[in-house]
RNA sequence: GGGCCUGUAGCUCAGUUGGAUAGAGCAACUGCCUUCUAAGCCGUAGGUCGCAGGUUCGAGUCCUGCCAGGCCCGCCA
């Protein structure tokens, strides 16, 4: 629908902004159609849509906005006769209404839903790294934010037509995962009631303790240790291995799985990083100081930013294996690589671009989508950190608390760049407050209304006889889906689809009740063709829902039903 | 000291990339269960968009400077 109204206006105001050229027989054309947009109003005052091109055009045309307004209206040409009617408003805006008839026409093209959605990606690769979690401890909640968010992304651009592979990089070499052999290897000598110090900044939640005792049963430790070195080594390889599955189960657990997992092991043995160093070098953007090389191009911009690659003792950083890491994705043909990292990385990423723009790639291709960190509260207190982890709440508490389905979608209902306040007790919640059970409620009651009524809709029903203003309403917010998941997509904002569900349900939920006190908004009723026409409307707000739940992998239940014992 | 993010109703947050009289949920106050599930619905109230300038037809949105909070600035990842 939106699509047609712009095809109106871009034809009038085309129209409109040619002539004078034409009567001057100039044949140019004088402005850009991109300037101008077709918004939905969010006021219903102001018609179905509206568009400022009378008002950005002014300027250019050198016209009042309001009389090019006048103009544009009069040239708009109306061949299916959808527009109602067309007002000036305000400064210049050009307001259209459409007609019920034309609303209730679109209906039958909402299915089946696969084909109205957009096809954005048009079969382009994509990349897109999630959670990449330190294996050196559980995951905590911080890291579980860009889980569900990393994959209602990927499900986003999977949806509107991209290859998408989601992919895990898992951090298992390098001086955090030496602290956390080191830091067994204390906890292990703990047990055995010998003499010993906690590393510096070394682990020391449960998890850890646990893990040593484990370490002890699993490794055969005996009491005498044999080569400390050596056997820090053997628990950091125990406690990487075993801290990588758990990671792997609580991502299960959220419902997330990985087309692959990288492990930077594997790529300082494949090699890649000596010519990727012999690169840099040729282009002069290292430099040599105490014994390690810097990656130190000469920019203003990186003026501040060195940062070594090799260090002195010839251990390449993770800085290097990223870049490595990025290389190969670059060259395996992805058109745009999405990582979702924690915002404690946007250190990181100018220095990984400047990078791979040195290599010879458009550092444009990558996306980070950095998510600021979740403070996690119960009503009123907040709930600092875990006995197990000791520094931190860990995801998989939460989400055994909380379930699935509402840990998805708290965690997704903020933009990225926000920070964002987890309510344990909110999202356990069994109460018109919450908003996880809402959406699903609309969805359950459709469903139940479903299995109730004597037929299936037909497919091609009588839409006209949905003539409630109630009815309209939701048609053209069903009209909005696909834009709804064009803009999501593109903006890699999966909460801008969490705000159409609630409120699609909210008008779902309201019309469903009206039908209490007027027999108007019952869906079964004695007139067969009404009831095949509000059936088939309300099929179509029941795959719309779960569509879009599954996007964000929260489930969409056919029944739901209060328990007695739940909360008071 | 430098950088990134945030500041909008009592609370938690949206705000269609510069549009019209700034929106929603919760909390508060009203009503509504014999009829497709009350995990629901109807209504009321609630604002100096952190502060001060600037850009223009028009600013919560853009630019500058302050103020407050979070995070980063390591031969950690």
């Amino acid at each position: 629908m939106i699509e047609n109204i712009k095809d109106l206006v871009s034809q009038a105001v085309m129209y409109v902004c040619t002539r004078p050229f034409r009567e001057m027989r100039v044949t140019q054309k004088p402005v850009d159609s991109q300037l101008w947009t077709v918004e939905r109003p969010q006021k219903s005052e102001h018609g179905d849509f509206s568009t400022n091109a009378a008002m950005v055009l002014a300027k250019t045309l050198k016209r009042k906005p309001r009389e090019l307004a006048s103009q544009i209206i009069k040239a708009v040409h109306d061949p299916d006769s959808i527009i109602d009617k067309m007002d000036i408003a305000g400064p210049g805006f050009i307001n259209f209404k459409i007609k019920n008839e034309a609303w209730q026409k679109t209906l039958t093209l909402l299915m089946p839903l696969e084909d109205i959605i957009p096809n954005i990606g048009q079969g382009r690769k994509v990349l897109v790294e999630l959670v990449s979690a330190n294996p050196t401890g559980p995951l905590h909640i911080g890291n579980a934010r860009g889980g569900p968010l990393g994959d209602a992304i990927a499900a986003l651009l999977q949806k509107t037509g991209h290859k998408v592979v989601k992919t895990f990089y898992s951090n298992d070499i390098g001086g955090q995962v030496d602290r956390l052999g080191t830091s067994l290897l204390h906890w292990v000598k703990t047990i055995k009631k010998m003499e010993t110090q906690l590393p510096h900044e070394g682990y020391f939640g449960e998890y850890v303790q646990e893990l040593a005792c484990e370490a002890i049963r699993d490794l055969k430790i005996s009491a005498t240790l044999g080569d400390e070195t050596l056997l820090a080594q053997k628990l950091s390889h125990y406690g990487v291995k075993k801290l990588n599955e758990e990671i792997r189960s609580d991502c299960e657990a959220m419902g997330i799985s990985f087309d692959e997992w990288v492990y930077e092991s594997d790529i300082r043995k494949n090699k890649g990083l000596e010519n990727i160093i012999d690169c840099l070098r040729k282009n002069h953007v290292t430099r040599e100081a105490e014994g390690a090389l810097w990656f130190a191009p000469q920019d203003d911009f990186m003026q501040d930013r060195e940062s070594v690659l090799i260090r002195s003792s010839g251990e390449p950083t993770y800085f290097a294996d990223d870049i490595v890491c990025h290389d190969d994705r670059y060259k395996s043909g992805y058109e745009t690589i999405i990582d979702v990292w924690g915002s404690n990385h946007h250190g990181h990423v100018p220095k990984i671009k400047a990078a791979l723009k040195v290599l010879g790639h458009n550092p444009d291709k990558l996306e980070a989508i950095l998510y600021q960190y979740v403070r996690v509260v119960r009503g009123q207190e907040i709930v600092k950190m875990s006995k197990r982890a000791g520094n931190f709440v860990i995801a998989r508490e939460v989400l055994d608390e909380v379930g699935r389905d509402a840990f998805r979608f708290f965690l997704l209902m903020r933009a990225a760049s926000a920070h964002l306040d987890f309510d344990i007790a909110l999202a356990r919640q069994q109460s018109q407050e919450n908003p996880v059970y809402y959406v699903q409620y609309a969805h359950a009651r459709i469903c139940s209304i479903l299995s109730k009524a004597p037929h299936q809709p037909p497919c091609a029903p009588d839409c006209s006889l949905l003539d409630l203003e109630e009815e309209i309403n939701l048609i053209k917010i069903l009209n909005d889906y696909p834009t709804t998941l064009y803009e999501a997509t593109l903006q890699r904002e999966p909460h801008r689809l969490v705000f159409y569900l609630l409120d699609l349900a909210r008008h779902f939920q309201s019309y469903y009740s009206r039908a209490k006190k007027d027999g108007r908004f019952k869906v079964l009723s004695e007139d067969v063709d009404r009831t095949h026409a509000k059936l088939y409307l309300v099929k179509i707000i029941k795959e719309v829902l779960s569509d879009a739940l599954n996007l964000l992998g929260v489930s969409a239940p056919h029944e739901m039903r209060l328990d007695d014992k739940g909360e008071d």
